[in-house]
DNA sequence: CGGTATGATTTCTG
DNA sequence: CAGAAATCATACCG
């Protein structure tokens, strides 16, 4: 790819060297006048390559003066002459590359985890969780989802402002050559598809970086993830309260320890955690109460004892009582019963 | 530090 | 797919 070579470096003068072979002497030269000829051209030769040594002003006289010279238009043709023979060979490079596969993968993540593509989901925390809820993704962890995504958006507004740099560089980059290509087309052949075809390798360069963008961004995401994701193994306790909560639902629901979608959702908001950390705790608290209801049976005498006292009081309207927020539920979820009366919660739901 | 409690995950089942 | 059961991994506490 000479070609390229010499648009890539566009000083004017290699160019017109570079394009003017050694085989003129002779082959365009006719017959007898050849040896002017070729002195001709050697002085318009000499011209050209010292047009770099000369400033500005003067390199643009000089070339009008070249551009006007008698000998320029029948130069030109044979330029193209040589042009027509010797670029067939590129005629039908149009080869159509697919778009790199690496690169659509590399795409496809950043839109996936929401760093390329539309804004996603406006600020409402709770909308988002609710979706998230709803369309049962991941088990969601709201406390911590803050923290990951603003992160992510610090990951994102990184990578646009990055790819704008990028875009406006290459764009740049390929105004400038399209108009050294144009300008040089006065002098020397080049076709528009040529131009075309230089701009196309010019973008291919340039996708290199930012392959590497997209790639380096990818990996901060990778990092990020897999960060929120140990975060997220870490356990933590609940809290004291948030344990009140669920034991106290769930020992004056012996019967039945299964709280429907909506109560899930209640409890997750009252004790501050998401709907699988409900759903996980009551998972938990069945499994390990059956596994020695011996041991539990004094945390359900305790909690029987609570919800007593809390009914009572709730009769005689004592609002500060902090487990007395059972009668909530009761509503959504009926049949609740004592913990003395041991079931095997399989069937029935003695009502 | 070791043992237990506990939240999360995995595997299996109906 | 919800739940049971087993298992993992860490927090917590004496």
């Amino acid at each position: 790819m000479d070609d390229q070579q010499r648009l890539t470096h566009p000083s004017q003068a290699q160019v017109m060297s570079n394009v003017m072979p050694q085989a003129y002497d002779g082959s365009y030269g006719q017959g007898d006048h050849s040896d002017q000829r070729k002195q001709e051209i050697g002085d318009v030769l000499q011209q050209i390559m010292t047009i770099t040594d000369q400033s500005l002003d003067e390199a643009q006289a000089r070339k009008h003066t070249l551009n006007c010279h008698r000998m320029k238009p029948a130069l030109f043709n044979v330029l193209c002459e040589i042009k027509e023979k010797t670029v067939l060979s590129i005629r039908n490079t149009q080869e159509e590359e697919p778009p790199d596969p690496q690169l659509m993968r590399l795409d496809n993540m950043l839109i996936a985890e929401g760093v390329a593509g539309p804004e996603k989901g406006g600020g409402s925390t709770a909308a988002a969780s609710a979706t998230a809820a709803a369309s049962g993704g991941q088990p969601d962890s709201a406390i911590e989802h803050s923290d990951y995504r603003a992160k992510l958006a610090q990951i994102r507004q990184i990578y646009h402002t990055e790819l704008e740099k990028y875009e406006q560089a290459c764009n740049e980059f390929t105004t400038h050559v399209v108009n050294l290509l144009r300008e040089q087309s006065r002098t020397r052949p080049i076709q528009p598809k040529e131009i075309e075809r230089m701009v196309g390798i010019i973008r291919k360069k340039f996708s290199a970086i930012e392959m590497q963008l997209k790639q380096s961004t990818c990996e901060a995401v990778m990092i990020l993830r897999s960060r929120f994701l140990d975060a997220r193994r870490k356990r933590r306790n609940f809290t004291k309260n948030a344990t009140e909560i669920l034991t106290e639902y769930f020992y004056s629901h012996l019967s039945n320890p299964y709280p429907s979608e909506e109560v899930k959702e209640e409890l997750a908001r009252k004790c501050g955690i998401s709907v699988s950390q409900v759903s996980n705790w009551f998972g938990n608290k069945r499994i390990r109460y059956k596994k020695n209801i011996g041991k539990a049976q004094e945390e359900a005498n305790l909690y029987a004892a609570k919800a007593a006292s809390a009914a009572s009081s709730q009769m005689v309207t004592d609002p500060s009582s902090p487990t007395g927020q059972g009668g909530m539920y009761m509503n959504l979820n009926g049949g609740d019963s004592y913990p003395g009366g041991e079931n095997s919660w399989g069937l029935e739901d003695s009502e």
